[in-house]
RNA sequence: GGGUGCUUAGCUCAGCGGUAGAGCGUCGCCCUUACAAGGCGAGGGUCGGGGGUUCGAUCCCCUCAGCACCCACCA
């Protein structure tokens, strides 16, 4: 083996043999466990949050490979509707063109080409990161498995009554020219105004005046309504206005919406752009008039001089035509929370269009057809399936979000004014008739009559999450009956499949609760009487080092595979900075790229980034991920490559050590080995109890505290007098024990770093006899696979109190790590001999002691530098070695702190009252009397020097 | 306006009712043939403030302060 471990060379070759074997596919006959991947954006590329989601994943699917469960890691891709045309729609502008020069079918065909060049992209990033995905079996949602679950999903849902077509006001993208759903728009707080503009009476009085942050939107306006207890108004309810520059006169209402408080106290209502003017509106019989165009200019039906304008120029336009009137009366600076669309951050508008709308919120069918609405047919049993404990959230508290938001749902807009995604299964007739079915035939024949003329189908498509809910079934081959093939390979069974759901666990972000997570428990429960998954892992945000969102505009983004891979500092520049079109934002990234890596980066490898991870997955909502935490677990790496070369190195020249035939002593001989054996034991108890939780960050803690603390620094230290003495079986079983816990202790590791300990597993596991294709395929060690031995332990422990006490004295008295010492023991009692004996050799080796010997009974202590260790007291002779004066100042101060310790004691066993339990009492004066002799001990010392 | 978190060593975070922990950073001494990407050791905290419950509180309760995030229609 290399002196040191390197990533590169090493890691590259494993993946291909995993997947060229199928270890990744499901097998044996074990308990099914199932894991569905968040299906990425097929134009997207991984970031550093796929990278840690994902490595979650895969630790959590190996590990359950490795325990015998029926392991299946779900793949897959989503087609992100908006997203991904409206990539397809940049390139094309890049060109001079829209989509409408391509025309529909055309353009479609040119966004399925990217997403085949792109699709890639994403499935070797994740290779390269180890994720143990079964490829065979990817799916993609518009793939023609998961369109026909589609279609079959809106017809059942329709024939159910639980979707409807209605005229609605949605939230309009003007940009984009789709509507999008509320939880795609966010609400952004910008500075603004709030005008006061006059509204004269229609009988010459001198009217109102209303307040607004939308003046254009007056063109609109069908009344002005104030509270119907407001003493100022009270004149005016049942009047009429005059609307300024509009021919109109328009009624002042009543209505306890308004809040009197707030500017005048009246409000202008224009039901066609907002949605609580819509709901007043709809109180109160007024039709509304709609004023802009789906492009958000001022439309035919409002005043000439205003038609085309741009919905920001009509305002200016309208406030300098009030102000020459002299009925602009106030303009005061005005925050308010603006809708901004997420996809293309346009002001969204509230629009008057046709759409689809999935019920979930009424009682009964929304066709009046009797049956259940959406909130007793999915609603409500989302609700249940968390309270019930079907369903559980870790950490449990991202219940209450998910309850409140279902609690105050809103009907589902699943309509989507684009050309990507699944096409609407409905068709109109001529007369307007609604025919919806899987197909225009199974439409006609589901029809009550026939329709008028020809049918003519939808043009829309629906939400990219409509066909994201249904992943947890739809992949699994639901509805087909038969095997399911894409591209002639059979990728789901659903009558075989149905076992991995529900999924053990969902791994996702706590953004997408309300889009996908709420969404799947809805779809999958209503189609299969199942819960997708019994629980959600709500995984935290990566951050930057300083807690910083990750942006590009930013420069604090790192790709995950330059991470890996290593980056030096003008590619990254490059890189970083290339997406940037505004030269001084370009600048600003470059420059901190510069400041932050004057090196470029680093490469750690993958399985150095995944323990990183896996290190920071606290039950905390961010994580900021810092470079060096990824350093030091390369140097983890590093530390567990060459404990392999020990071991290796000094069990070459022995054959068959696990070779049952070999005659040679197995069983562990020395306390050292059944020490190693019994904290290995606890470990990997303790590695299980936190994989159960979740708590990858403890997990990760275990391995590597055993690893390092426990496996490197003492035993490997520990065996080396074994190794070397004249004791052959302690010799024989040392190299074995190595060896045994060695190749236990890569499994271990293996679902958290599966490249390095496959490597290593290859070099080590035929020494033991083992022989398999693959680590990965291997059993996880278990707890009770290890004995434990509570008096190997205490030896062990005394062992290192003496190891420990006699290093604290030769550093702090500066004796120089290569200088031997005489090592005395005096006191103690029959154990302390018997041990002192024991261990000998590994005394002199850990500290370097060219002699040991006990101080008999009446014998005087030479002048020594002293340690106490239970009852013995440990001396090495000052005579050239140490110094008086700093011997005393060390002894004085360890004599401090033992009395302030003995005060503190004291002062609690006098503070206990008669609650206290006996244990806690016993064990604070166990302390008392265990200080109180090391103290006398030591001031005994302080007074021979 | 509702909701959910967070505040512990210089930094990033565990711990959550019985003597304060880790990693990184800092400071010594060491190239001791597994590893200098290392070894051995050291220093560093009145656990955000104030109350309360308890024999005992970093941990439970109340309250204040600061910081995040999510949801919501105040024109």
């Amino acid at each position: 083996m290399d002196k040191s471990f390197d990533p590169k060379t090493r890691e590259a070759r494993w993946y291909q043999h995993w997947e060229d074997a199928g270890a990744f596919k499901p097998h044996g006959d074990g308990e099914p466990y199932c894991i569905l991947l968040p299906p990425p954006n097929v134009t997207g590329t991984l970031h550093m949050g796929h990278a840690f989601q994902d490595t979650i994943m895969d630790a959590l699917i190996r590990y359950q490979r490795m325990r015998g469960r029926r392991t299946l890691w779900q793949g897959g891709t989503d087609h992100a509707g908006i997203a991904t045309q409206k990539i397809v729609e940049n390139q094309l502008a890049a060109q001079g063109k829209t989509r409408h020069d391509l025309g529909r079918e055309k353009f479609v065909e040119r966004v399925w080409e990217w997403k085949g060049e792109s699709k890639s992209i994403i499935g070797n990033q994740m290779r390269r990161l180890g994720a143990s995905i079964d490829w065979s079996r990817e799916r993609f949602t518009m793939d023609a498995g998961l369109s026909a679950a589609v279609k079959k999903v809106f017809v059942e849902w329709y024939r159910a009554g639980l979707l409807y077509r209605g005229k609605r006001l949605v939230h309009w993208d003007p940009v984009l020219m789709t509507a999008v759903s509320d939880l795609e728009v966010n609400s952004e707080e910008k500075d603004g105004s709030l005008w006061s503009i006059r509204y004269p009476a229609s009988d010459g009085g001198e009217g109102l005046i209303v307040a607004t942050t939308r003046p254009e939107t007056m063109l609109g306006d069908v009344a002005v309504a104030v509270h119907p207890d407001d003493e100022r108004y009270q004149a005016l309810i049942g009047k009429t206005l005059k609307l300024p520059l509009g021919d109109r006169e328009i009624p002042v209402i009543a209505d306890d919406y308004v809040d009197r408080e707030f500017g005048t106290g009246a409000v202008k209502i224009t039901p066609a752009h907002d949605f609580n003017d819509w709901q007043i509106g709809a109180r109160h019989g007024l039709a509304p008039r709609v004023i802009l165009t789906l492009d958000a200019k001022i439309s035919a039906d409002a005043p000439e001089r205003y038609r085309g304008m741009d919905r920001f120029v009509a305002r200016k336009a309208v406030l300098a035509d009030l102000d020459a009137l002299g009925l602009l009366v106030e303009t005061k600076k005005h925050k308010l929370q603006v809708p901004i669309s997420q996809r293309s951050d346009a002001v969204i508008e509230p629009m008057l269009t046709d759409q689809w709308f999935l019920d979930l919120t009424s009682d009964t069918r929304v066709d009046g057809k009797p049956g259940p609405g959406g909130r007793k047919a999915i609603t409500e049993p989302a609700l249940h399936a968390v309270q019930s404990g079907d369903i559980k959230f870790v950490p449990e508290n991202w219940s209450t979000t998910y309850n409140k938001w279902l609690e105050n749902i809103q009907d589902w807009c699943v309509s989507r004014q684009l050309w990507w995604g699944h096409r609407i299964p409905a068709w109109y007739d001529e007369a307007g008739n609604i025919f919806v079915g899987e197909d225009e035939a199974d439409a006609r024949a589901h029809a009550d009559a026939q329709p008028v003329g020809a049918l003519r189908q939808d043009e829309d498509v629906l939400d990219t999450w409509f066909s994201s809910a249904l992943w947890p079934f739809s992949t699994m081959g639901w509805p087909a009956q038969e095997p399911v093939q894409e591209d002639g390979q059979e990728v789901a069974n659903w009558s075989r499949d149905q076992a991995f759901l529900p999924s053990a666990v969902l791994v996702t972000g706590f953004d997408i609760i309300f889009f996908w997570v709420a969404r799947m428990v809805m779809a999958t429960q209503y189609f299969t009487g199942k819960v997708p998954f019994r629980e959600v892992y709500i995984n935290a945000i990566v951050r930057d080092a300083e807690g910083q969102k990750m942006s590009k505009s930013k420069g604090n983004t790192i790709d995950p595979l330059d991470l890996i891979d290593g980056i030096d500092v003008e590619s990254l520049v490059k890189k970083s900075t290339a997406s940037l079109l505004i030269p001084q934002v370009r600048a600003k990234v470059e420059k901190r790229i510069r400041k932050d890596y004057p090196d470029g980066i680093a490469a750690v490898g993958a399985d150095a980034m995944r323990f990183t991870f896996a290190a920071l997955a606290t039950y905390g909502r961010t994580i900021n991920f810092d470079l060096k935490r990824a350093e030091g677990y390369k140097n983890f790496c590093n530390k567990l490559w060459n404990a392999a070369r020990f071991v290796l190195m000094n069990c070459e020249e022995v054959a068959g050590i696990g070779n049952r035939e070999s005659g040679i002593e197995k069983a562990p001989s020395t306390d050292a080995e059944k020490w190693i054996l019994a904290r290995f034991s606890q470990m990997l108890a303790t590695v299980e109890e936190q994989f159960a939780l979740y708590r990858f960050d403890l997990v990760a803690q275990a391995l590597y505290e055993f690893t390092w603390n426990e496996f490197c620094d003492w035993f490997l230290e520990l065996a080396k007098p074994a190794l070397n003495g004249d004791d052959q079986v302690a010799a024989d079983s040392t190299r074995h024990t190595l060896l045994h816990v060695l190749e236990a202790l890569l499994r271990a590791l293996h679902p958290i770093i599966p490249f390095i300990t496959e490597e290593i597993w290859h070099e080590v596991a035929p020494k033991l006899g083992i022989v398999g294709d693959s680590i990965a395929t291997q059993t996880y060690p278990r707890a009770t696979d290890f004995p434990t031995d509570a008096n190997a332990e205490s030896e062990t422990e005394w062992l290192k109190s003496v190891v420990s006490s006699v290093r604290r004295i030769r550093s702090e008295m500066n004796i120089a790590p290569g200088k031997s010492i005489p090592l005395l023991f005096a006191g103690g009692g029959q154990a302390d001999h018997a041990r002192a004996e024991k261990f000998v050799s590994q005394i002199a080796f850990l500290v370097r002691a060219e002699s040991q010997r006990w101080i008999d009974a009446g014998e005087a202590e030479p002048a020594s530098a002293a340690a106490i260790v239970g009852e013995m007291k440990l001396l090495i002779p000052l005579a050239g070695l140490i110094d008086l004066d700093a011997e005393k100042a060390r002894l004085e101060k360890e004599i401090k702190r033992l009395e302030g310790e003995i005060g503190k004691s004291n002062a609690k066993l006098a503070n206990f009252g008669p609650n206290t339990p006996t244990t806690v009492i016993d064990q604070e004066k166990q302390r008392v009397v265990e200080r109180t002799a090391q103290l006398s001990a030591l001031r005994d010392q302080a007074r021979r020097l």
